[in-house]
DNA sequence: CTGAAAGCGCTTACAG
DNA sequence: CTGAAAGCGCTTACAG
């Protein structure tokens, strides 16, 4: 049906293999015979067919990426979106794939390995998704890039972004503010990024000479369905005293929080501020506009592409340089975030 | 280096084509020698060559799915996500794709071509891109499915809300309340989208016996970089006497008219009913929360597959009835919508 | 610079 | 029920 090699090389009487070389640019081809296939290819309309070229050079030309199906989606096409510009520099392209159960997860690597795919890259999974796949690739001959998720055990490549300095950034800016009294407002209780954010949490504070109020240390749910967000909001609302500013672990948190506390009573800024992280699309429409965190979204789709590359080209890489990938983060102060109503006395 | 089917009839004494037949169920094979096959295919850790497959098959196993690239990814990621449960079901892959510019939709096209996809779905281009693809396409021969974006001639699969039934919806949920006094909150001025929304507009509000202010048509950007948005708002805020609702053609729009009215001074709802358009992730978040639409968008992901597959398959469709996939509308009632203060007396 | 051969891993008629 | 042949569209040594 579609135009073949051999159609070309049958029409200008010469061999078909010629035609393969003249239109790869390989082996000596005389000019002449060159852009007259060339010519020919084109007024026949033909395009390579990369299965068949795929089959027999060996090489894989696909990329899976993997991911949970959720809502939650903003980031998630970020970094697809820098997957696939990385790709394309590469003639791959990019397979796109999700899950729903863990049992789904088979599956996914099943047709990736069918497909000859180079390398996988999986992000937004649940723990236990992490562990299920850690478990599955482990005989498998297949590279993998954690995006975000920490990988329970070192694996061929983990890009994440640099959370602790995202928070860092965040209590510089609340302590510049005058803020003291700052309270964590975290996502799901037993979760990997909930521990590790905390975790990163504490230490900046510390480390800012601050004092780390356990109480003030709530978790709501990464998930939007269940009412655990609007309960801890409003329990971190009716402590006595209050915060003067809640540090979210992620937009959305931030956004519940302040609606619960706009519907306390409370005016935003002034009287509590607000920061969030991921910065997706719409948290700054919110109003007050939320002061949040750029994760790099885009360039980790793209330093996962290239990793994995390097992960197949199998170029010595220094140890742990390739696996362990931070990209920065960068505070975006918007309006969500003012000085304290009353700041305390100095120390 | 993979195992291939070669070595399962060597390591078993038998022809590589019994292993074939017996692998994909085809032919007859005795019961006892499939068993052994499948055996010995299992205890080997052999794949099928899915690319090795596909080429002597000549069918074509992945679906392209092209967008623009941009910010705005919420319901893309919804209607990627409905593709490739639909995909799946038929075997098929999706390939995930996007342009920046008009001139990369070319590259695009050549790409699919070479990968030989079954189909192309496109959503969420720019109309210079529908125009540029439209033309590009017309001597390929490869179906494509246009999600959302009205193409300008009829094209093989055009899937969509049916938006006028969620404008409908909107007006007739918003005069419920007692609403008489109605402005559009559109998004850029020559946009395809745009005319359409507020063709939809314009009629629903008449079939609801209900006066269209020509001033109160106000045009904003469906981007977010420019203040055009705030802008608009901030006109239509400044109107006496001032509309009781604004119908907006997107969330993102409804949240910046939100701040912009809150910031003015304005109580909402009780001032001011705002609603929204596709009910993004994050616009049930804000305060008030949004009233909006739902749009379907992971069945259209769905429906776009499955009537690409239709058209491969050449299954006779009565005319008209694939081209045009109108899905339902839903009307999401939150808090940014109540009876306006003062109601006018009724007619 | 050009041609003829072999092979990638698979499937599909065609004989036995 | 099983085997041997031909072919999918391409690339890559290998001769001339």
């Amino acid at each position: 049906m579609a135009v073949t090699q051999k159609q070309i090389a049958h029409e200008l009487g010469i061999s078909h293999q010629l035609v393969s070389f003249a239109l790869n640019g390989n082996g000596n081809v005389a000019p002449k015979t060159r852009d007259e296939i060339v010519a020919t290819a084109e007024r026949l309309g033909y395009r390579r067919n990369e299965l068949a070229r795929a089959m027999v050079t060996g090489k894989s030309s696909a990329l899976g990426f993997l991911s949970f199906e959720s809502d939650q989606s903003d980031h998630l096409m970020r970094v697809l979106s820098g997957a696939i510009d990385a790709a394309n520099e590469h003639q791959l392209f990019i397979k796109a794939m999700h899950y729903r159960e863990l049992s789904d997860i088979r599956g996914v690597l099943e047709r990736c390995l069918e497909w000859r795919v180079a390398g996988l890259m999986v992000m937004n999974l649940t723990d236990e998704a992490v562990e299920t796949l850690e478990h599955e690739v482990k005989q498998l001959d297949m590279p993998v890039a954690f995006i975000e998720n920490p990988p329970s055990h070192p694996a061929d490549v983990w890009v994440r972004s640099d959370d602790y300095h995202g928070l860092q950034q965040i209590i510089e800016h609340l302590t510049a503010l005058g803020h003291r009294e700052i309270a964590f407002f975290n996502g799901n209780a037993e979760s990997r990024l909930s521990e590790k954010r905390e975790t990163h949490f504490r230490r900046v504070m510390e480390c800012a000479g601050l004092f780390v109020n356990e109480a003030w240390l709530v978790r709501g749910s990464w998930g939007l369905e269940s009412p655990l967000n609007e309960e801890a909001a409003q329990k971190l609302l009716a402590f006595q005293p209050r915060p003067t500013a809640v540090v979210c672990s992620g937009d959305p948190l931030a956004m519940i929080l302040i609606r619960e506390a706009q519907n306390a009573g409370l005016k935003l800024p002034q009287e509590l501020s607000v920061t969030g992280f991921a910065d997706f699309y719409l948290a700054g429409l919110s109003n007050p506009a939320l002061t949040t965190v750029d994760q790099s979204f885009r360039v980790m789709g793209r330093v996962a592409v290239e990793q994995l590359l390097s992960c197949i080209s199998a170029t010595p890489v220094p140890n742990g340089q390739r696996w362990n990938q931070l990209l920065p983060t960068r505070l975006i102060v918007r309006a969500s975030t003012a000085p304290p109503l009353c700041v305390p006395t100095p120390l």
